[in-house]
DNA sequence: CGATCCTTTGATATGTTTCAAGCTTAGTGG
DNA sequence: CCACTAAGCTTGAAACATATCAAAGGATCG
């Protein structure tokens, strides 16, 4: 019944289900159910919202390719980021139960996104336990990266914090095929750093500078190079555990 | 097949049928199977582990009366609680899928807790898709406060803080109907509050302090009066919505 | 009724913010 | 292609919130 509409241009969700799949296994019927979804694809510009705090969501949003990042904003308008998603992540499962939105989902580069109406993915979960085990396993997966988001920002120095941000990033981005572990280009500004580790812009600013000048990383505009992944790591008290990669949970201590 | 055990007595999964049941109608097959649950109930002296951070989960935990906390450690020691679970709560349901636990789960008083397989729990979930997307709910809910403690930790100043956890507690012990929102125990000691909000316990000491003075709470001993409801919710920057307790999501603004 | 854990208080130290301003880069229109 | 503008980055000095150190007073529980 699900027809595929795509506004820009035909697009395939196999990412997203290979994704799926990762975290269970799916039968025949799911994967064929989940490619079927319909999407349409929108190219967003920065700031572009796909889902917005209060809102009673209609979509559920996947990232075609560019970054997305979510965040909250305080009753004195502060803001904190509390993740970044990149390409072949859902970003809204939660909003397929949930009637109110309870956070913003934004663009942070231009980022082709797509939408699908929730119900066609809840008819997925209803009909096929296995898609829906998957898509509850994704999102505890988000849910475990918000506790140790929490934990940054609760109980880490400013350093340690952003040095957690990078080597998150670094794996993230490597794990999903995206980039080099040890070469990318984090797409924020200072600010959005600092939005995302509790922080100011200013002292965002400073602290980078001090990893340079520890020889920890070294940066040319907003590419990253990890000069010395091993400090980092203990720099940032990075774990990956909490990542829950799969593999041996242990590749890096 | 599965047969109820229960060490210290026999023990009904009601309460959390129930809450389960609120987040997703169950079918006559879901309630039964859930409620066949084989559970082994165990009373919990405060601090006794009941999931253990690098565990390979073998159960997943239920409160039945008490009080329980999730924390994380850091590096070099320090600790953050990451949630308080009460009477009804499934506080584990995270283990049912993954692998390694990310995180401590510990009886903050005396606690009854159901143990119960998490392959039973599983099996439920897979036969019983209702049950699994009510758990799945379960689970979202609480990522939702997850993120909404990162904000407060990561955004808020000291008193915004404590009373924002004040506020959460509040409304919780009164959905759940385990007590009166403007009239209740704080199960926490200064310190537990100050590792619920990223402070030290001395800080947290003289900002209880002062919302006393500013007639926002009195206090004696654990016992919480919140005397001014209102201003109290203002100061800490209090929404319910991340609660998503249903019903309106207005109840107070 | 002694011991331990919890709370309270004061003085000082520190990490991070705030304010202020100059500089660089990327984007835009003439 | 240049001038102009806005956004982002960098730097310094002062202010502030919270942490740390130190110690005494209460409560709770064998």
């Amino acid at each position: 019944m699900p027809i595929q509409i795509s506004l820009d241009r035909p697009i395939s969700l196999d990412r997203m289900v290979e994704r799926l799949d990762s975290r269970r296994p799916l039968g025949a019927g799911a994967r064929a159910a989940l490619r079927a979804l319909p999407a349409t694809v929108r190219t967003l510009d920065p700031g572009a919202y796909m889902v917005r705090e209060g809102d009673r969501p209609v979509y559920c949003c996947a990232i075609v390719s560019g970054f997305a990042f979510r965040q909250r904003i305080t009753g004195d308008g502060a803001r904190l980021i509390l993740s970044i998603h990149m390409a072949g992540e859902f970003i809204d499962l939660q909003n397929v139960y949930h009637d109110v939105s309870d956070h913003s989902v934004q663009a942070l580069t231009r980022t082709e996104a797509a939408f699908i109406p929730r119900e066609a993915v809840r008819a997925v979960a209803d009909v096929f336990p296995d898609a829906g085990i998957a898509m509850w396993r994704e999102t505890l997966i988000d849910s475990s990266i918000a506790r140790e988001w929490a934990v940054n920002v609760g109980r880490r120095g400013a350093l340690a914090r952003i040095a957690h941000l990078l080597c998150e990033f670094a794996l993230r981005l490597e794990t999903a095929g995206l980039g080099e572990e040890c070469d990318y280009r984090l797409p924020m500004t200072q600010e959005q750093i600092a939005d995302s580790c509790g922080l100011t812009a200013i002292h965002v600013n400073r602290v980078l500078r001090e990893l340079g000048r520890r020889g920890l990383i070294a940066r040319d505009k907003r590419a990253v190079h990890i000069v010395d992944w091993r400090r980092l790591v203990e720099v940032g008290d990075f774990t990956a555990r909490y990542l829950h990669l799969g593999s041996d949970d242990a590749k890096l201590i």
